[in-house]
DNA sequence: GACCGAATAT
DNA sequence: TATATTCGGT
């Protein structure tokens, strides 16, 4: 209790002309020493700062160590956290305002960071005066509460004991929940309901989009695939889902969009049944197993499309010199376990980032035909292993897959021909 | 009036 | 692009 007891900033100082020293500010940048210089500028200001380069770090300051902070600084992008999660986590969750600070003017970043609740959002470098001046932000949020509850004191910090309240709720495995309803911006509107308030004057805002994170689609997945066809609505979804952050609307639209997305699959022949056959193995002790034909990549695989295939150790760009099938064992792209040491490989797109494996096994190659016409490096070796296969021909990001090569394939043995090319007709 | 889902907005 | 909201229809 002691930041609330002992409350080191004056910010109901509404009549007082000083600079509100000992704001608490919380900075969480990868990038030690853009942080460095962070905290430098900060405590110029005569902020009191804590300072961390993992995200993970930062959450267990709050929550385990019941940290209060009055404001957080965190890059958009991590290692380990995408910074949009931070802001809920932290920002949104515990209704502490966020800034985030970014290397580029992405101004669609800008834009998201502010539709998901950040308060400010400023490209690097950061400067003196901008960082002087966000104690207003601080100020402004107590204010937005005080008006929901006049009789709250900008004093007593009511926010901070509220927050405190809410954190020893608040999971450790990030759910951005506590109790049975979402704790985020909603909460000004939700205290004005319970409160029986009603305030014109007090700018309500809007609640922040779901966050469809990969554990909340795969809750979406599971209802999805144990409810039969014609029980696949949204209500239906909901009760399964059981999940207070979510309504019918939430669900319904991503219905919508999971539809779409099984609708484009099936469109392109992603993840039909090929062909189940032993074909073009130079080695015939050993087999691949060719299936899971994905029209989409017969036909961006034509002459001239690029691929870029990557193990964990690097990237190696593929360009197909004639019609060719890539890649022996197709499986859709999964998502890696948290724990796992896999990397990231696609975009900033969280929906559809993931990662890969590591070769499982690098002991052998494919050592066959140097007469490929795939120009795959100047070795023509590919280790054995799971891949991850990114289109870049037709621009944009590209769609990944995760792929296994066998041992005993031979580069050869992944050509197209006239005959393979029939089937995927 | 509930709620589905395509269309449209943000 | 991802998610929210609207709105005609059942």
């Amino acid at each position: 209790m002691e930041a609330f007891d002992n409350p080191i900033i004056p910010l109901e100082a509404e009549e007082d002309d000083q600079f509100p020293i000992g704001l608490k500010v919380l900075a969480i940048d990868d990038d030690i020493v853009c942080l460095r210089y962070l905290v430098q500028l900060l405590e110029k200001c005569q902020y009191k700062v804590s300072a961390t380069t993992r995200a993970e770090e930062a959450i267990r300051l709050i929550n385990d160590e019941k940290q209060i902070f009055d404001i957080v600084i965190t890059n958009v992008v991590r290692h380990d956290m995408d910074g949009f999660e931070i802001l809920q986590i932290i920002g949104v969750g515990m209704d502490i305002p966020v800034i985030m600070v970014s290397a580029n003017e992405d101004l669609k970043m800008m834009k998201r960071g502010l539709m998901e609740g950040a308060e400010l959002y400023l490209p690097k470098p950061v400067g003196l005066q901008e960082l002087k001046n966000i104690w207003q932000l601080v100020l402004r949020k107590r204010l937005s509460r005080k008006r929901s509850n006049p009789n709250l004191l900008l004093l007593e910090q009511p926010a901070v004991e509220e927050h405190r309240h809410s954190l020893e709720r608040v999971t450790m495995d990030q759910e951005y929940y506590v109790g049975d309803h979402i704790v985020n911006k909603l909460d000004d509107d939700n205290d004005n309901y319970n409160n029986n308030i009603v305030d014109s004057s007090s700018c309500s805002k809007k609640k922040p989009r779901i966050s469809w994170t990969k554990e909340l689609h795969a809750k979406f997945i599971e209802a999805y695939e144990i409810l039969g066809e014609k029980e696949r609505v949204p209500n239906n979804i909901l009760k399964h889902m059981n999940d207070p952050r979510l309504t019918r609307e939430n669900v319904a639209s991503h219905l919508q969009k999971h539809r779409d997305t099984l609708r484009k699959k099936k469109e392109s022949g992603v993840g039909k049944l090929g062909i189940q056959k032993k074909l073009y193995d130079k080695n015939q002790t050993k087999t691949s197993t060719l299936y899971n034909s994905m029209n989409h990549m017969n036909k961006v695989s034509n002459l001239g499309s690029q691929f870029l295939i990557s193990n964990g150790q690097g990237n190696q760009t593929w360009t197909a010199a004639r019609s060719c099938y890539p890649v022996p064992e197709f499986k859709p792209f999964n998502f890696p376990p948290n724990n796992s040491t896999s990397r990231t490989c696609d975009d900033d797109n969280p929906y559809y980032s993931g990662g890969f494996d590591e070769p499982i096994n690098n002991s052998s190659y494919y050592p066959n035909s140097l007469e490929t016409n795939c120009g795959f490096n100047s070795t023509s070796q590919i280790l054995v292993g799971q891949y991850a296969i990114e289109n870049h021909t037709d621009g944009g990001a590209g769609q990944c897959y995760q792929m296994q090569f066998n041992a005993g394939n031979s580069l050869e043995s992944l050509l197209m021909d006239g005959e393979l090319s029939d089937i995927f007709k």
